[in-house]
DNA sequence: CGTTTTTGACCAGCGC
DNA sequence: GCGCTGGTCAAAAACG
């Protein structure tokens, strides 16, 4: 549905492992056409995209991820030529999906060695095309990277999301498509020659995870995302958002509003994710249920190579599509309508 | 009560 | 060695 393309540029530089994966989607330089706020709010791309061989131990990898489905098949009807088809026609297009990677952001997180001669989205040469959106690199943090410094050398994957769009003033936090990992947030820094904060986010699945990611957004683009996976998690699947109090909090809904300290002076920019998106919550179970751990550190979760197991689990996303879109683009819809994963928490209740 | 977010302080890497 | 900057810690507050 989504026009999602990736490139991957052949640029390699040795001793810099850093890679571009870049692909289209719906969030553009251009504003989309007046929608639905849900629409507004952010797209995803999905669309076929090559995949790189090295998954970075990517758990998302191989996973078949029912969120970026349900968010895929409910694509917010702007942006019809780089979504593609992106309306109703969903069953339709899941069809499609049968022969994709399993996993949008898995897709967006698969890396080849690279260097990047400026930083990932910051790059004028990363949107010299339209539909070019989604930037992923890896980069042993190099000296003299102007992207992301760091201390010490440490594998990193940067990935490029389309974000949501910032001028819904309606709404004073953001809604980061977060993996179906569990995160806490457990800082935020001022970024210098950003004027967006960089929020530090840990796995919180399981305490001894060391995994971490950033997000922040594209100082040059406002539109994207810049998610910047750290070390890897060391533990299977989570089968359950361990926590739920104050998961709401992140929500657009009440609390992020009205819980802007006077301290900070930024909510409009800030970047705050839902940590534990309902659909993922609720969907993870399923896929945790299916998944295959080869070890302790590593998983498979079920590969969607059995048609018959993607069949029914589209069949299943099918049924409840309809709904979910309802219940998304319905105006004054609760709210919801404008969390991008509220809705499917919804259709699960 | 358990978990998250927020946020100032502290620590560490890097360039000069 | 110093200063700048980014990353992490930890206490407080908030939420269900």
């Amino acid at each position: 549905m989504c026009s999602f393309v990736l490139n991957r540029m052949e640029n390699y530089d040795q001793g810099d492992l850093t890679d571009i994966i870049r692909a289209t989607a719906a969030v553009t330089d251009s504003n989309p056409p007046a929608q639905t706020p849900a629409a507004a709010e952010w797209q995803f791309p999905s669309n076929p995209i090559a995949f790189s061989a090295d998954e970075f131990g990517d758990p998302l990898a191989h996973l078949r991820d029912p969120l970026i489905h349900a968010i895929a098949a409910s694509p917010p009807p702007l942006h019809p030529g780089l979504i593609g088809n992106g309306n109703l026609g969903l069953k339709i297009d899941l069809g499609d999906e049968m022969n994709r990677p399993p996993n949008l952001f898995s897709r967006m997180l698969q890396i080849s060695p690279e260097k990047l001669p400026l930083p990932p989205c910051e790059s004028p040469a990363a949107a010299p095309a339209p539909n070019r959106l989604i930037e992923s690199n890896l980069q042993i943090s190099s000296p003299r990277n102007t992207g992301i410094r760091r201390r010490k050398s440490q594998a990193k994957k940067v990935v490029c999301i389309p974000a949501p769009v910032p001028a819904n003033s309606r709404q004073s936090s953001e809604i980061v498509p977060s993996d179906l990992w569990a995160w806490r947030k457990y800082g935020q820094k001022p970024i210098k020659g950003s004027p967006y904060p960089r929020g530090y986010y840990r796995c919180s699945s399981s305490k001894g995870c060391s995994a971490r990611k950033q997000v922040e957004r594209s100082r040059t683009d406002p539109n994207m995302l810049v998610i910047t996976y750290t070390s890897e998690h060391n533990h299977p699947w989570p089968t359950q958002r361990n926590a739920l109090a104050g998961s709401t909090r992140a929500q657009p809904s009440k609390t992020s509003v009205a819980k802007t300290s006077p301290k900070s002076t930024n909510t409009k920019d800030e970047l705050k994710e839902t940590s534990t998106e309902p659909a993922a919550v609720k969907t993870e179970v399923d896929e945790a249920e299916e998944a295959e751990f080869d070890d302790g550190l590593s998983y498979k979760p079920a590969l969607p190579e059995s048609n018959q197991s993607e069949d029914s689990f589209f069949a299943g996303l099918g049924e409840i599509e309809a709904d979910s879109l309802d219940l998304l683009f319905t105006p004054g819809f609760d709210g919801k309508g404008l969390e991008p994963f509220g809705f499917y928490d919804s259709m699960h209740d």
